[in-house]
DNA sequence: AAATTTTAATCCGATTTACCGATTATCATA
DNA sequence: TATGATAATCGGTAAATCGGATTAAAATTT
């Protein structure tokens, strides 16, 4: 058995990668570049491959290199989940949780769940962050944030999940075309341009162009907006019409608006919910704890 | 950040778990009894929590000692894929990797798949070991397996598996008896005491009982066989039955004997064979390679 | 009961390693 | 040509790791 290569200067490459630049990358350690550099030599030497390319100035990271970085940052992550596991005398319900949650989901749920883990778990501390999926994937990757709620389906690489509950979609109309439209809603009915989505960024809008079957795109209009709330004051302001998340109504995004919530078309109107965490987590138990506190917070829970 | 406990020291931690004496594991890990000890110390203190209890000549470990040593031994497994992934120059295709497999299935796909793999992948060396499920799923767990061909389904604990192919089961009688019974065999037409079972400890015995739906106990004889040959020896030399998987009659198991291979009822009436291995691995790309090896030798073939 | 053996902790000196600051080499840019 | 930025190298120092000897306590043998 070869000699294993020394967390300390599988850190430094996770830095190094990281910054993309020995000096900042020493700094981020605490060390001095020059203890760096050789940390990365060693490294090079012990594991008899080239992790970087030098071009005498600037560098890159090899094929190999890269791979090395994503097993590294596995073992790094574990080992301080390790550390946090031990430091916590085993008590798997204290210390940092990082959630990461998209923007359609978060404004809905922040609010009940850290009241909930702040009242039902006293010592965990919930850090809450608000970003895109892809964003919030790479955080996730980068050992940034340690769970994710997203909407499903969605490609979650190589993490693991739980479905936690649904999300249904209702179509809301302004009061002044909703009798018109029916329900389920016939889309016929809806004039050119009304419909207001999100940007497209947001998967919230494919999720609801496709489980709602609305393909006619002249219905849509091509301003798009950035949030829910911003959407729905078009919406109501313009006479039109947009798809909106079930618990968004519920926490009264509609409150002294004229939209209406009607019953859309398509057969299955929702979005799954679901919480997304590493594979290599040793923390699952702790996460799992957390999904069945943000589960009850679904307009249907079908967390098993 | 607080410090990261050493992979020596977390190594030091495993061999001590290992091995249940402070003197033997320092043995195994070529240092000396005080390194050794000395390295325990310095984690329990880095850790801030006992590892062990010591009453003074034994000790025991800790509920949450046992846990750490458990997420040691992923981080130490995983930084040796690492190392050994570094050392191949991310050539994943070469190295060893060890393959466990139940007694059931070894003999009939050993030769083939060692003389596949050697001609495919001429740097894999394949090691294989031949125990009980539950055996495997040990030595996997401590890392001293890569993967294991088992009988599905079975509980896998924490680890993945793909399911490579079906292996039907046969009823196999004497000559003698066989005409009597019809395809698919009536069981009521067997005498009492004629069909003999693997002892208990072989998963195919539960496996066939419960696929063939034979809920009449007293058709089975009491003196059960500890493997494939001796099982079908005994029921050939005593005129009696028993399942038999498709693959061992391929392989010429009933070659000069007098049994006759008969569709058994039961709607499906055959075991799965998967491939499992460790979550946490990160050589799946691998063992994929060596799944799809194994799964074309097998009587159906499922790999998706 | 005494002697021996086994086991883990402790102490201490020697070696090795890790680290930093300073310097150098190389290239890009002003 | 001078300046600045970057990464590698060098040499000295501080820190850690390690092993042998010793100690302490208990189990085993005599």
């Amino acid at each position: 058995m070869g000699k294993l290569p020394s967390l300390k200067n599988l850190s430094y490459l996770l830095a190094l990668h990281q910054q993309q630049n020995f000096n900042r990358a020493a700094a981020a350690c605490n060390v001095s570049q020059s203890t760096l550099s050789s940390g990365i030599q060693n490294l090079e030497e012990q594991l008899g491959c080239q992790l970087i390319e030098r071009d005498h100035k600037s560098f890159l990271f090899t094929a190999i290199g890269e791979e090395i970085v994503e097993q590294a940052r596995n073992i790094i992550t574990s080992t301080e989940e390790l550390v946090h596991y031990a430091k916590g005398h085993g008590n798997i319900l204290e210390g940092p949780v990082r959630l990461g949650i998209i923007p359609t989901i978060a404004p809905f749920v922040v609010g009940a769940l850290s009241k909930r883990v702040q009242q039902n778990y006293p010592k965990l501390s919930l850090q809450l962050a608000e970003d895109t999926t892809n964003n919030l994937l790479n955080a996730l990757r980068d050992g940034d944030l340690d769970i994710l709620l997203l909407a499903l389906p969605m490609d979650i690489q190589g993490n693991q999940k739980w479905t936690l509950g649904r999300d249904p979609f209702k179509l809301v109309a302004h009061k002044s075309i909703a009798d018109k439209l029916g329900e389920p809603v016939d889309y016929d009915m809806l004039p050119d341009g009304s419909i207001f989505l999100l940007e497209k960024e947001h998967c919230l809008t494919g999720h609801a162009v496709s489980a709602c079957q609305l393909t006619d795109t002249v219905k849509v209009n091509p301003f798009t907006a950035t949030s829910l709330h911003s959407l729905v004051q078009m919406a109501d302001a313009r006479g039109g019409a947009t798809f909106m998340s079930q618990m968004a109504i519920d926490h009264g995004i509609l409150d002294n608006t004229d939209l209406i919530p009607l019953k859309p078309s398509g057969q299955e109107a929702s979005r799954d919910i679901g919480l997304v965490y590493r594979a290599t987590t040793s923390r699952r138990q702790t996460f799992r704890k957390i999904a069945e506190e943000i589960a009850t917070l679904l307009p249907i829970n079908t967390l098993s």
